[in-house]
RNA sequence: GCUCAGAUGGUGGAACUGGUAGACACGCAGGACUUAAAAUCCUGUUCCCGUAAACGGAGUGCGGGUUCGAUUCCCGCUCUGAGUACCA
C-alpha cells in the first residue's frame, strides 16, 4: 500500500493511549532524565503552528533518549488560571472553569494528533483544587519563614521567635523591612500579641506591604503594567491613576545573591542569563551619609528634630543617605539630587523656594512614566534650599530634585559628580554649579570623563592615588567616622504577589485584629467560591468580596450538568416565547433587568433581579417540578444565603401577561441588606483575604508535581524528588526570563532550604525556542485616476507602473506566493468581479514577515496541515525550518519535500506495486556507510538540538539508499530506530511491518555506531593555488604530507597551474586541504 | 543609550575545532510519461563574462587586519530583531 498516513496516525495514537506507552516510571533501576515544556496557557484560539515547534523538539529529545535506555519523564499540563478565561466571564457570565475546560480540551486534541509521547497520566491544572491546595501550602511555608543572612537560607518562623524570646533582637542578621524594631527579651516579651505579629511581618517571606498600583476607577481594578497604555487602560481606553495599596510581596530580594551566583551553575543560553543579571542588577558601591546643614528658616533644634524621623540616628542628627558606585568620587560631589516623591521633600523646602519645589512636583506627576523615560535631553530640577555637608571636607553642598531620580530605586538620593557623570554634568552646566576635576587625566572641556584611570587630584587625603587605593581609603575614613560603608545594590525589588482578579488561587489567609494569620493547614485547599459576577464589589473590593460561601466549583458543574437536563424538560412544557419575553424584561421600579439562568454560588436560578444590595430570586418551576427533592434542595439554598425569593406556577405565567408578571415582582416586599454577608467568613468570624495569587504562583513550582502527581499527602513525595530530583532538559521561550524563570529558580532554593527539594536549581539546561513569525501575503489594489481603489490587482512584478495600494490576502489562499484567483474571488464578496493584470499569466503576490495575527490574515493552523500531510510530516518540517532558537517566519513552502522525503522512505520498504518486501541479504560495504553515517550524524544533532541538519541527513540517507535500490532489513530495522524520534507513526508501522511485536520501538536500543564503516582508504585533496581551489586529486589516506606534497606537484594539472615557476610554499593538512603558495 | 543575538543564492537554510562556500529542501527552467492535466521521474539552477563545453573573474551586510588559507578569529561601521531603561 502507499504511504497512508492517516490511517498509519490513528491507529498509533490509539495504540500509545491505549497501551500507556509513555507512563513513566517512578521505580525504575535505569537513569532518569527529565524531559520538560514550558507551561502553556490553554488560550481560546488553539493552537497555531508557532506553539508546537518547542514540544517536537523535546518529544523528539525525549524518545531518543528512551532509546538511549533513560527512564524518561515527560509530563504535559495546563496553566489554567489567567486573565482572559476572566475576561471573557466578566463579558458573558461564563464561568471561567467551564471556559477554561473547553479551551484544554481543544488543546488537548491538537497535542494528540501531533503524536507527542507525553505521559498524561500525570497531567496537572493549575486551577485544580488538588493543585492549588499545594501552592497555597507553599505560600504557607513562605509566610512561616524568614531570611536568615547569617545561615545563607531560609529558616522557620519559629527560629526567630525562639531567639527574639531568649537573646531579643540583637544578633538578627535578616533579610527584612527596613524598620524593624530593636528590643531586648523583657521588651519582646511585653510586646501585644498583636505587636508581636506585626514585628514578625517584617521578616516574613511573604508579607504584606504599601505598594503603587495602576488604579482604575472605571474598570474597578488593578491594571498590569502592559495593560496601560500612555496613562489609560488598554481597554476601553480610561484614566488610571497610580493608587497605593495594602499587597501581598514575595521576599525574593532575600535570595537575589543565590539568583546570581546560581547562573554560573546552570547550562542556559547565555542571552538569557544576562538578562536575568541585569535585572536582579547587582551594583557594589558604598552608602554614604550626607548630615543636613540647617536651613536658615529652621530655628536650630526645631529643624533637626523635624526631620530626624527619616534620617535620625540616636543623636537626633539627621542626614541624607546615598548609594554610588563611585565613592572615589566624592570631593567632586557639588550637589546633592533626591526624587521628588523623597520623603524629605517637603521637610527640605525652604519658604523661599517652595513656590518652585510645589510646580516642580507638580509637573513631575503629570508626567507619566513614559514621559519620564522619553525625555532623556531635557534637563530639570529646582532647588530645595537647603543643603548637607559632605562628610569628608565639610563642604556645603545644595540639595536639588530631579525626576531623573527615582524614589524607588537605591535611597532615592544621590551625589551629583559632574565630572564623572554625564548626567550630572549636564545639570550642573545647566543651572550653573560648580564642575570639579577630580582626576589629573579627566578632559571635561565638553563633557563628562568618567575614567577611573589617573591619579585623584583636589581630593583631600587621596590625592595622588590611584583607582583602587582611593575607593578602598574613601570607604575606611567613611567607616570610620560612622557616616558611611560598603554596600551592595540589588536593582532587583520584591515581587508582589496578589491581584485583585478573581480566577486565581485564594490566598490562604483570615485577618484578625487587622492582621493576617494563615489557615488550619487541614483546611487545605482554601477553595474558590462561587460569585455572581467576576467584576469588583461596588465598594471596590476585589470580585472575592461577592462571594457569599466558599465552594467547591468542581461540584458546582457537577450541580449545573443536572440543571441543564432539568431545564430541557421545562422549556417543553412552558413557552419558549415567555421565556424569552421575561429574559431582560426591565423592572421599573428598581431599573434593572431580569437575568435569565442567574448563578447564585453553586445552583441556578431561573430569573433574578440583581442589585448591589439585594437579589430576588424567582422560580418558575416550583409547582411543575416533581423532583420535589430538587425543588426542596433549591429552597434551602436560597433560604441559606437569604435571598428572597418568588414562585410562579406555570399557568400564572401562561396567563399572564408581562406586565402584570413585572407588577407581582414589585408588590413584593423587599428589605434592604437581606443579603448578607456573614456566612462565608473564615470560621464564620474572621474575614478572608480577598485577593487572589498571581499567574506565576502555579506555574513557580509544577514540575515537582509531575513527579508525583497523585500524591494526596504531600506536593511530591520524598521519594519521587529524591528519585528525579530535577529538570534535565527545559524547553520554551524566551519571554519568560525574567518572569517565570525568575520565580521558579526563587521557589526552588526556598524548597531546597526547607528541606523538601535537593538541587539548588531546578533546570539544568535550558533552550529557548524562536518565535513563529508570520508570514503575510498581499495583493495590490489599482488606483484611479481620482485615487479611488478599483476592482482591479497587480501581480507583484508589475506594481512599479501602477499606482496601488497592499490589502492582507488570506495566506491560505495563496500557494508558493501565486494567488489562487478562483478561491480569492470567493474570499469575499467584494472581490467576486475583481480582475487581474498577470505576470507570465499568474498573480504573484507581496510578501511581508509580521506577528502572526487574525488580522494580517496570515494564521496557519496545525489541523489543516496535519489533514494534508500527516503529523509525522508536520514535526519534521517544523524542524527542517531551521535552527531552533531562531526566530523565523512561518512558510509553508518547502513542506512538499518533506512529505515526499517520507513516501521515499516508505517506498525503501515496498516494491513498485506496494508490497511489503524486505530482503534478508547482507548488507554492501556502500548500505553500511550510508547507514552508520545517519547513525553518527543524528546522534551528534540531538545532543547540540540541531534538528534541522538530521532531517537534511534522513533526506540525504533515504537518497542514498534509494540509489543503491536498498531494502535490506540489516539497515532498514536500524534507520527505523534512528527516524523514530522524528517522525514516530510512520516509525512504528514499519516496525511492526518487520515483525517486531508493537509499540517496541519507544524502548528499542538505538543502534550503535560503528566508525570503521566509515573509513576511506583514499582522498580526493582538494588542491588550491593561494586559497582558490583549482583542482582535486585523489591520494590514499595513509600516504604521509611530504609524500603528498611530492605526488601533487608531480600532477599533470598543478604543473599546468605551475606554469614552470617553483612554488613559495606547499601546505599539505593530511586528509584536509593542500595549498599551494606561489 | 546600554546588553544580547543576528546578516550567506529567488526562498528556508548547510558548512560543528580557521581547510573544497551554497549540502538538503522549496521555487524556477528544460525534458520524460500522458490526448491533456495532476502525480511521478530525470537534468540544470550563486552572480558576471564567454557561452554546447572546457576555462576565467567576482562572491558569505560594509571597510580594514591577522593567516599559506577567513562565512568562521580581531578592530571599526551599517542594518535587523529581542530585552532593558534617566539604576546613581
Amino acid at each position: 500500500m502507499d504511504y497512508q498516513f492517516k490511517d498509519i496516525e490513528k491507529k498509533w495514537q490509539q495504540f500509545w493511549a491505549d497501551n500507556n506507552t509513555f507512563k513513566a516510571d517512578n521505580n525504575s533501576s535505569k537513569p532518569k532524565y527529565y524531559v520538560l515544556d514550558m507551561f502553556p496557557y490553554p488560550s481560546g484560539a488553539g493552537l497555531h503552528v508557532g506553539h508546537p515547534l518547542g514540544y517536537i523538539a523535546s518529544d523528539i529529545f525525549a524518545r531518543y533518549k528512551r532509546n538511549k535506555g533513560f527512564n524518561v519523564l515527560h509530563p504535559m499540563g495546563y496553566d489554567s488560571f489567567g486573565l482572559p478565561a476572566e475576561q471573557y466571564a466578566i463579558q458573558t457570565g461564563q464561568h471561567p472553569s467551564l471556559t477554561t475546560e473547553a479551551n484544554i480540551n481543544t488543546y488537548r486534541r491538537q497535542l494528540d494528533q501531533i503524536g507527542f509521547s507525553f505521559d498524561w497520566s500525570r497531567e496537572v491544572r493549575t486551577s485544580s483544587p488538588d493543585y492549588y491546595k499545594w501552592t497555597q501550602w507553599i505560600f504557607m511555608q513562605l509566610f512561616n519563614s524568614w531570611y536568615n543572612k547569617a545561615a545563607e537560607k531560609a529558616e522557620s518562623i519559629d527560629s526567630l521567635v525562639a531567639h527574639f524570646e531568649t537573646k531579643g533582637s540583637a544578633g538578627i542578621v535578616a533579610v527584612s523591612d527596613e524598620d524593624t524594631l530593636t528590643f531586648t527579651v523583657d521588651e519582646w516579651k511585653a510586646l501585644s500579641e498583636k505587636a508581636k505579629q506585626e514585628e514578625l511581618l517584617k521578616y516574613r517571606l511573604t508579607y504584606l506591604r504599601e505598594s503603587t498600583v495602576n488604579w482604575c476607577a472605571a474598570l474597578g481594578t488593578v491594571l498590569a503594567n502592559d495593560e496601560v497604555k500612555d496613562g489609560f487602560s488598554e481597554r476601553g481606553g480610561y484614566p488610571v491613576e497610580q493608587k497605593k495599596m495594602m499587597q501581598w510581596s514575595m521576599r525574593i530580594t532575600a535570595y537575589a545573591e543565590r539568583l546570581l551566583q546560581g547562573l554560573d551553575t546552570i547550562d542556559w543560553p547565555e542571552p538569557l542569563k544576562e538578562m536575568q543579571r541585569n535585572w536582579i542588577g547587582k551594583s557594589v558601591g558604598a552608602s554614604v551619609k550626607f548630615p543636613l546643614s540647617l536651613s536658615p528658616t529652621l530655628s536650630e533644634g526645631e529643624g533637626a528634630e523635624k526631620v530626624s524621623p527619616i534620617g535620625g540616628d540616636s543623636e537626633g542628627a539627621s542626614y541624607i543617605e546615598v548609594f554610588t558606585t563611585r565613592v572615589d568620587t566624592i570631593f567632586g560631589v557639588s550637589f546633592l539630587v533626591i526624587a521628588p516623591e523623597h520623603e524629605l521633600v517637603a521637610e527640605l523646602t525652604t519658604v523661599e523656594q517652595k513656590a518652585d519645589i510645589d510646580a516642580y512636583i507638580a509637573q513631575t506627576k503629570k508626567k507619566s512614566e513614559l514621559d519620564r523615560m522619553a525625555d532623556t535631553k531635557t534637563v530639570s530640577g529646582a532647588f530645595t534650599g537647603s543643603y548637607v555637608t559632605n562628610p569628608l571636607n565639610g563642604d556645603k553642598i545644595p540639595v536639588w530634585i530631579a525626576d531623573y531620580v527615582l524614589a524607588g530605586y537605591g535611597t532615592g538620593a544621590v551625589m551629583a559628580v559632574p565630572s564623572g557623570d554625564q548626567r550630572d554634568y549636564l545639570f550642573a552646566k545647566h543651572f550653573d554649579l560648580p564642575i570639579i576635576p577630580i582626576i589629573d587625566i579627566q578632559n571635561i572641556e565638553t563633557e563628562a570623563d568618567p575614567t577611573k584611570e589617573g591619579k585623584y587630584i583636589n581630593s583631600d587625603f587621596i590625592n595622588g592615588l590611584g583607582y583602587k587605593e582611593a575607593t578602598a581609603a574613601t570607604v575606611a575614613k567613611l567607616e570610620e567616622i560612622g557616616l558611611g560603608k560598603a554596600k551592595v545594590n540589588f536593582r532587583m525589588r520584591d515581587a508582589i504577589f496578589g491581584r485583585q482578579r478573581y480566577w486565581g488561587e485564594p490566598v490562604p489567609v483570615y485577618f484578625r485584629n487587622e492582621l493576617p494569620y494563615l489557615i488550619d493547614e487541614k483546611e487545605l485547599p482554601l477553595e474558590l467560591p462561587e460569585i455572581d459576577k467576576y467584576l469588583p464589589t461596588e465598594t471596590g473590593e476585589p470580585p472575592l468580596g461577592r462571594a457569599t460561601k466558599w465552594v467547591n466549583p468542581l461540584t458546582h458543574s457537577k450541580f449545573d450538568y443536572a440543571l441543564n437536563n432539568y431545564r430541557d424538560r421545562y422549556y417543553k412544557e412552558i413557552s419558549e416565547a415567555l421565556v424569552f419575553k421575561l429574559n431582560n424584561a426591565l423592572s421599573p421600579k428598581y431599573g434593572t433587568y431580569l437575568k435569565k439562568e442567574a448563578l447564585i454560588n453553586d445552583i441556578i436560578i431561573d430569573f433574578l433581579i440583581d442589585m448591589p444590595t439585594f437579589k430576588l430570586a424567582i422560580d418558575i418551576t416550583y409547582y411543575k417540578t416533581k423532583d420535589t427533592r430538587r425543588a426542596n434542595a433549591r429552597r434551602k439554598y436560597l433560604k441559606y444565603y437569604r435571598i428572597p425569593y418568588l414562585q410562579f406556577t406555570e399557568d400564572e405565567l401562561v396567563k399572564l401577561d408581562l406586565d402584570s408578571i413585572i407588577k407581582k415582582i414589585e408588590r413584593f416586599e423587599i428589605r434592604p441588606q437581606l443579603f448578607s454577608a456573614t456566612d462565608w467568613n473564615y470560621h464564620h468570624q474572621f474575614e478572608y483575604e480577598l485577593s487572589t495569587m498571581p499567574g506565576w504562583a502555579g506555574s513557580s513550582w509544577y514540575w515537582y508535581r509531575y513527579m508525583d502527581a497523585d500524591n494526596n499527602t504531600e506536593f511530591a513525595s520524598e521519594k519521587a524528588i529524591a528519585y528525579w530530583k530535577d529538570v534535565d532538559l527545559y524547553i520554551g521561550g524566551s519571554e519568560h526570563a525574567t518572569g517565570h524563570l525568575l520565580y521558579s529558580r526563587f521557589w526552588n532554593k526556598f524548597l531546597k532550604d526547607i528541606g523538601k527539594a535537593i538541587e539548588e536549581e531546578p533546570f539544568k539546561k535550558l533552550i529557548n525556542q524562536g518565535m513563529i513569525q508570520g508570514r503575510s501575503n498581499f495583493v495590490y489594489r489599482l488606483i484611479d485616476g481620482e485615487g479611488r481603489g478599483t476592482n482591479t490587482f497587480v501581480s507583484h512584478g508589475l506594481i512599479k507602473e501602477y499606482k496601488t495600494s497592499p490589502i492582507h490576502v488570506d495566506v491560505n489562499i495563496v500557494e508558493n506566493d501565486v494567488l489562487n484567483i478562483n478561491k480569492f474571488k470567493t474570499w469575499r464578496e467584494d472581490f467576486a468581479d475583481a480582475e487581474f493584470i498577470l505576470e507570465n499569466g499568474k498573480y504573484i503576490c507581496g510578501v511581508e514577515v509580521e506577528k502572526m495575527s487574525k488580522s494580517k490574515f496570515n494564521v496557519v493552523n496545525p489541523d489543516d496541515l496535519i489533514e494534508r500531510y500527516g503529523a509525522d510530516t508536520l514535526r519534521m518540517y517544523e524542524m527542517f525550518l531551521g535552527p531552533l532558537e531562531q526566530s523565523k517566519p512561518w512558510n509553508t513552502n518547502g513542506i512538499e519535500g518533506v512529505f515526499k522525503f517520507l513516501r521515499k522512505f516508505w517506498r525503501l520498504f515496498h516494491d513498485a506495486n506496494w508490497n511489503f518486501v524486505v530482503s534478508n541479504d547482507a548488507p554492501s560495504k556502500a548500505e553500511l556507510k550510508a547507514l552508520h553515517k545517519i547513525i553518527k550524524k543524528v546522534e551528534e544533532d540531538i545532543e547540540r538540538f540541531s534538528f534541522n541538519t538530521s532531517v537534511s541527513s534522513f533526506m540525504i540517507a533515504v537518497n542514498e539508499l534509494t540509489d543503491l535500490k536498498c531494502n535490506k532489513r540489516a539497515i532498514l530495522e536500524n534507520l527505523v530506530i534512528v527516524l523514530a524520534p522524528y517522525a514516530p507513526h510512520i516509525a512504528e508501522e514499519l516496525w511492526s511491518l518487520l515483525g517486531n511485536s508493537e509499540g517496541t520501538i519507544s524502548t528499542a536500543a538505538y543502534p550503535k555506531f560503528q566508525p570503521e564503516y566509515l573509513v576511506e582508504d583514499e582522498f580526493a585533496y582538494p588542491v588550491s593555488f593561494n586559497g582558490k581551489v583549482r583542482t582535486n586529486i585523489s591520494l590514499p589516506l595513509t600516504m604521509q604530507p611530504a609524500d603528498v606534497e611530492a605526488a601533487v606537484l608531480a600532477h599533470a594539472d598543478v604543473q599546468k597551474h605551475l606554469d614552470g615557476k617553483a612554488p613559495k610554499k606547499v601546505i599539505v593538512v593530511k586528509g584536509r586541504i593542500v595549498n599551494v603558495v606561489v
